[in-house]
RNA sequence: GGGCGGGUAGCUCAGCGGCAGAGCGUCGCCCUUACAAGGCGGGGGUCGCAGGUUCGAACCCUGCUCCGCCCACCA
């Protein structure tokens, strides 16, 4: 037997988050074991940077599958959610680097390579795990003994195995190709790593003098390469410049002589029609230089400075300042024609920013094009499908416009490429351990290529190899393929793309059923979050709550611009309360809808933090009013059905209705459409009518009324049972307070130790009760109708107010009279029955319900004609507007003949009843007006 | 230059052929013993513009317009 328990008035999340938490690990609720008979929904977390901490993205992505991994987990799923983290090369070199740069004035290149490397490791070691322990705050049910990094055994393993087989099969090779250098980092990087931006620049006009007489004009964005230039190209039809093919021009500031040559991708329209060419800075020019055959001059090194064969003065300058002296020479000689302003594209490397140099370099590549096929097919196929399906065509468009992968990175920090160059021979051995003897001529003396690999590389397999691969695990077996992937649209091409090739291509199998692209959490001006902006709401500040210091000294700790610090003063004010893992959780799921943009504020957590708050007040209430409770004995009077009232059946069957609701959105991972059916549900059903209507039975009476003491034992156990399977919906969503208020119900004796371990609630449809639906729907009705009577006129709540009620139809006289007290206890006030066709008495307030039932509100004196009349001709107004609507549809007979008869059968019932309204209306606007005038 | 998405209440967004909705904000009344982080009630919309299809359009089609985003080697 239960007895009464005590809560606090306010939730306070931290110190219940913190021993749940604690709890679930201990109990090994997250772990998934992969030789489980049932069915297996597995997901694998996108591992976030080992550089990253928590940001909102990665709560709303990791909201998310929480809520998909606990929700098929308490159906009874086999749910494994696999953790980890990523080397994140570029990121990492760039951290440390900088720190390099700060503390010890040193690069990378004064450490050398094992000191660097050392220093990576050390670092990951110490800050590596910060991520991983923020999850878990957040309550994220990862499987952490599967915890994985992309650098650690297993997945230096499954790289090495997967860059032999492709280097076998022909898949990955070594060409010269034109690539993006980025001079900062010093590496290449791959086209989706950099940004092309428009920028403001010029277009310079260079006047070549031809070799014999006369000169040419060509037109660059970027003079100072025309160091580099060993032709220059006009359009073979071109007639202007027919003759000149074949001639030399005098390479100013050079001394040499480079032909004039044509070529169809000239455009004659651009410009003088003769454009310079720089084959070893630029795509289009060194495609040129295949085509017609010139010589490749680069006169920019990897750092992005001049370097020989340009001339002695300009070698060492950066391209900058070699544009000026070139610019400054060009016309000191006469060679420079008009400057224009000029709109030019230029890329920029993600990670340092640095403009990018086109470069023409031997690399390491994928052939993409040969694994895309499978991976088009396999989404054309619907063996992989994207939600929302608009990416689908994102997704086509790229793969299907693939270009090869440039894999190879100057950097130390990640995968160093398993290939081997000799010393006496070219051959170059790829091998999955380290060769003692070359491949091709047995010679011992080997080099390792210095050469890492992308990133990306590693993450590509990171659904198969983080499950044993190339190993033939049960995991595997059991895990693979996925049943969802949730991540960022913006890494379709960088991480979603390649998986599905490498999986399609090494498995055979898509390596995930669904692909979810979540939205990008913005601020509440729609502007990305951006610690230079200065608005970034971090997660965990959201859960503990900060103070604008120190948001502030954290800022400065990491070195903000003044912008960030105004910008956190601006949006932070008063600092960040502190609301929960839950209210946060329940705010990106119920934010979540299918817009591609999440706007998120902190006054939007916040009303769901009331909604927390609410919930857990509601649970008070049921707690602290458990007196005497048996749930045994409410089961067997469960199983009879003694004592039921309407309220009972109607809440009964409105929680199947909701479960219903929320599986099928989960099912449709339309998370806010299920979030707010919970709310809906709670706040609304639950809170606003069932527990008001509850209270009155709940009062303890004298031991021996059998009556009421069952009747109190009924509304105690659908108490308790409601709001026990309510904390099992709500649960994939707020786990902690759910698991704190399941924790305390009184509920039957056979449930499993912990909330994440049960059962989670269908939608019953024999449990609908549809009647109970339709009257309690009515009798809401009437009391939201007497309460407006009640609230327009001002009478106070001390006062006791008796209304009275004309119905028509006999079963709503019935039913009505049969729930008096639902509606006095509800709309607070007293009521009588009358005849329909009585007259009320004058100076009553009145208010319709539907066509057939009105209320008459007696106030004596105190009713105002002006408001009365002006509140029924409103009411009036809108009927009228309506009857005419239904009037004009019905009168016509293309509708009656062409419209779905039910559809014609609805309009004419709606039609009946806004006309009997209307006459009742009437009928009272007259009376009214008679009245008023006696009363003036 | 191509492609994608969007314009619905003050704000953020659902609805995508059959009575225009929610949350928040706003206004009025109320400390009614679960909750003032609350209760009750009210007001608020030519569904971006113009055509078309249909018995019927916020919803489907066409054009226009404005706002985002992605892709693209024009000097």
């Amino acid at each position: 037997m239960s007895t009464s328990v005590a809560l606090p008035k306010q939730y306070d999340p931290s110190e219940v988050e913190a021993r749940w938490l604690r709890f679930w690990l201990e109990n090994g609720y997250f772990h998934s074991d992969e030789s489980t008979a049932t069915v297996p929904f597995a997901m694998t977390l996108p591992p976030p940077n080992v550089t990253g901490s928590l940001h909102m993205g990665h709560a709303l992505g990791s909201t998310m599958q929480d809520i998909l991994i606990r929700w098929r987990r308490m159906q009874g799923s086999n749910a494994m959610w696999m953790p980890g983290t990523d080397h994140a090369s570029i990121a990492v070199h760039h951290l440390l680097e900088r720190d390099l740069k700060r503390r010890e004035g040193k690069t990378r290149f004064d450490l050398g390579r094992e000191a660097f490397l050392e220093r990576a490791w050390a670092w990951k070691e110490k800050s590596g795990n910060r991520i991983s322990e923020q999850e878990k705050l957040m309550g994220f049910s990862l499987d952490w003994q599967r915890e994985r990094f992309t650098m650690d055994e297993g997945s230096n393993r499954a790289v090495r195995e997967a860059f032999v087989l492709l280097h076998e099969q022909g898949l990955i090779f070594r060409a010269m190709r034109m690539i993006n250098w980025d001079p900062a980092s010093e590496t290449v990087v791959s086209d989706l790593e950099v940004d092309v931006v428009e920028e403001s620049g010029h277009l310079w006009e260079l006047r070549y003098p031809i070799v014999g007489g006369g000169e040419i004009l060509v037109a660059t964005t970027r003079p100072e390469t025309m160091l580099g230039d060993t032709a220059v190209a006009v359009h073979p039809d071109d007639a202007r410049y027919t003759a000149l093919v074949g001639k030399e021009i005098e390479l100013p500031l050079t001394g040499r002589r480079v032909p004039i040559v044509a070529d169809s991708f000239v455009d004659p329209e651009f410009g003088s029609g003769a454009v310079k060419i720089t084959p070893a800075h630029d795509p289009n020019d060194y495609e040129c230089s295949l085509r017609v055959g010139l010589p490749v001059l680069q006169v920019i090194d990897r750092v992005g400075k001049m370097c020989a064969p340009a001339p002695e003065k300009y070698v060492g300058l950066t391209t900058e300042q070699a544009r000026k002296a070139v610019v400054a020479d060009l016309e000191a000689g006469g060679f420079l024609g008009e400057i224009k302003p000029h709109k030019v594209p230029r890329g920029r490397s993600q990670r340092s920013g640095a403009v990018v140099e086109p470069m023409l370099m031997e690399q390491w590549f994928v052939r993409a094009s040969t694994l895309a096929g499978p991976a088009i097919a396999a989404v054309q196929e619907g063996k992989t499908k994207l939600v929302p399906e608009e990416w689908t065509k994102t997704y086509m468009h790229w793969m299907e416009n693939i270009r090869d992968w440039c894999i190879s990175r100057q950097l130390w920090w990640g995968h160093r490429i398993p290939a081997w160059y000799c010393a006496s021979c070219a051959h170059i051995t790829v091998a999955r351990e380290d060769p003692t003897a070359c491949a091709g001529c047995g010679g011992a003396e080997l080099r390792q290529d210095e050469d890492i690999l992308d990133t990306w590389f590693s993450s590509a397999l990171w659904p198969f190899s983080t499950l044993g691969w190339p190993d033939k695990t049960r995991a595997l077996a059991t895990y693979y393929p996925n049943a969802v992937l949730a991540t960022a649209p913006d890494i379709i091409f960088f991480w979603v793309a390649r998986m599905m090739m490498m999986g399609l291509h090494f498995l055979g199998k898509v390596p995930f059923r669904t692909v979810y692209l979540t939205a990008i959490v913005t601020d509440e001006n729609g502007d990305k979050m951006s610690k230079v902006k200065g608005n970034v709401i971090d997660p965990l500040d959201v859960v503990f709550g900060a103070t604008l210091d120190a948001m502030l000294a954290r800022a400065d700790a990491e070195n903000a611009p003044e912008v960030a610090i105004k910008g956190i003063k601006k949006n932070f004010a008063k600092g960040v309360p502190a609301m929960g893992a839950d209210a946060l959780r329940f705010s990106l799921a119920a934010l979540n809808t299918s817009g591609r943009y999440l706007r998120l504020s902190l006054d939007r957590v916040e009303g769901y933090r009331h909604f927390i708050n609410k919930l857990w007040n509601a649970s008070r209430f049921v707690l602290m009013n458990m007196d005497g409770y048996d749930a045994a004995r409410f089961e067997a009077l469960r199983a009879n059905r003694g004592g039921w009232s309407l309220a009972d059946r109607w809440i009964l069957s409105r929680l199947q209705r909701v479960a219903a609701e929320v599986d099928a959105a989960l099912e449709a991972f339309r998370f806010s459409d299920a979030a707010n059916a919970i709310y809906q549900f709670v706040w609304h059903q639950l809170c606003d009518w069932y527990i008001e209507l509850a209270k009155p039975f709940l009062l303890q009476g004298e031991p021996q009324d059998v009556a009421r003491t069952t009747r109190r034992h009924v509304v105690q156990g659908v108490l308790a049972s409601v709001l026990e399977h309510t904390m099992r919906l709500l649960h994939p969503f707020a786990p902690y307070v759910t698991e704190e208020i399941w924790q305390k119900l009184p509920k039957p004796a056979q449930l499993p130790e912990s909330l994440m371990v049960t059962v989670y609630p269908r939608g019953d449809e024999h449990l609908v009760d549809v009647e109970a639906e339709r009257d309690m729907a009515q009798l809401q009705e009437v009391a939201v109708a007497a309460r407006m009577l009640r609230s327009t006129y001002g009478v106070p709540p001390a006062q006791t107010v008796t209304i009275e009620v004309r119905a028509r139809p006999p079963a709503l006289r019935a039913l009505v009279t049969e729930h008096q007290a639902l509606i006095e206890h509800t709309a607070k006030l007293r009521m009588t029955l009358c005849d329909f066709d009585s007259a009320p008495p004058s100076g009553a307030a009145k208010a319709m319900v539907g066509g057939e039932l009105e209320i008459a509100m007696p106030l004596g004196g105190l009713i105002d004609p002006v408001t009365e009349r002006a509140r029924i001709a409103k009411d009036l107004g809108k009927t009228d507007k309506e009857i005419g609507g239904l009037e004009k549809k019905l009168g016509n007979a293309d509708f009656l003949a062409k419209a779905p008869p039910d559809v014609v059968a609805e309009q004419r019932a709606r039609l009946a009843e806004e006309q009997a309204r209307r006459g009742r209306l009437q009928e009272a606007l007259e009376l009214l007006s008679q009245g008023g005038a006696e009363g003036a």
